[in-house]
DNA sequence: CCTCTATGGCGAA
DNA sequence: TCGCCCTAGAGGC
């Protein structure tokens, strides 16, 4: 689950449950043994996500950073009569009398200085999840975006770009912006790219509203269409993402899928056409291309 | 039992 | 570009 969405969702959990109190703090595993210790007993002040990023937040400025990577999970269980002992690989565990939260298969888990969180942050996009005016800036984002000849589909997975998209929401965007995911960044318009972090604010907030990425419009739910709902353990109602050689729910054509630098990239290559680029003819009169598409890639091509 | 996959990202080569 | 980190569920034999 571990796109930016799920991230604030926790942090927002994290603070109802626990932030306030003091909490026990330790390490099962042993792997973040001598930092619990540090922490134990301490009160946890709140807790803040940016981008993947988790922060919990403890007296004298110190911070539990968490991120999840692929696979990490941390799990909430609120209102328990007892907290029972650990089960599996918990590395980081925080409880109160009647809370607990177990922490496991996380890529990071560590204790960090302000100034080690605020090189991590210096380090992010702009989260559309963030305040405005609090990293929620889209002008950031474009900065870069218009700069680059890297593919669009690759630019929103970059960290550095944009926090928080991950490779659901990246397929889910471009879909609905109808936009080929090779297209070059410094090909979109401004206006196309501020369209697109509307829909990202909107999407994702939903998204942590719900705990699950659901991105078809009204009219594309399985109630409207009469289709039998998504069965799939990631959850929500999606256009493109794991959809390999179901029918665009648009347009009926196979959806399809590619690498792209190591994750899999979905899309429909009725509503997502290929980019060609701008055949912009100089006055000198000889034609050339502004950018050169590159080559698409992968199965049907 | 085994292998494969996954909403991520790092560092070595 | 690849291997690797780490966990859990699904599916094959």
């Amino acid at each position: 689950m571990p796109e930016g969405h799920h991230l604030h969702h926790l942090a927002r959990t994290i603070t109802d449950v626990f932030a306030g109190s003091p909490v026990r703090v330790s390490s099962p595993t042993g792997r973040f043994e001598a930092e619990a210790r540090q922490l134990d007993g301490q009160v946890l002040e709140a807790a803040e996500a940016w981008g993947k990023q988790l922060f919990l937040e403890f007296p004298g400025e110190r911070y539990i950073h968490v991120h999840l990577g692929l696979i990490g999970k941390l799990d909430v269980h609120a209102g328990v009569a007892a907290v029972p002992a650990p089960v599996g690989q918990v590395r980081l565990r925080i409880q109160h009398e009647s809370a607990y939260a177990d922490l496991r298969g996380a890529t990071g888990c560590d204790l960090w200085t302000r100034a080690q969180r605020e090189a991590c942050v210096a380090k992010l996009g702009p989260d559309p999840l963030r305040d405005s005016g609090d990293g929620a800036d889209p002008l950031r984002a474009w900065e870069r975006i218009s700069r680059s000849t890297k593919p669009i589909g690759t630019l929103l997975m970059d960290q550095k770009v944009l926090a928080g998209v991950g490779n659901v929401y990246r397929a889910e965007l471009l879909f609905r912006h109808r936009m080929d995911p090779l297209r070059p960044g410094s090909t979109l318009k401004r206006s196309q790219w501020l369209a697109m972090w509307a829909d990202l604010v909107e999407l994702m907030r939903d998204g942590v509203a719900k705990n699950r990425i659901d991105t078809v419009r009204p009219e594309h739910t399985p109630e409207a269409m009469g289709r039998p709902p998504r069965v799939d353990d990631h959850g929500g109602e999606v256009y493109v993402y794991r959809r390999t050689g179901m029918p665009c729910l648009v347009c009926g054509q196979a959806v399809r899928t590619a690498e792209l630098e190591g994750r899999n990239l979905f899309w429909c290559p009725g509503c997502q056409r290929r980019y060609r680029g701008r055949a912009t003819t100089p006055r000198g009169g000889s034609a050339s291309r502004t950018v050169t598409p590159p080559t698409r890639r992968g199965p049907g091509t």
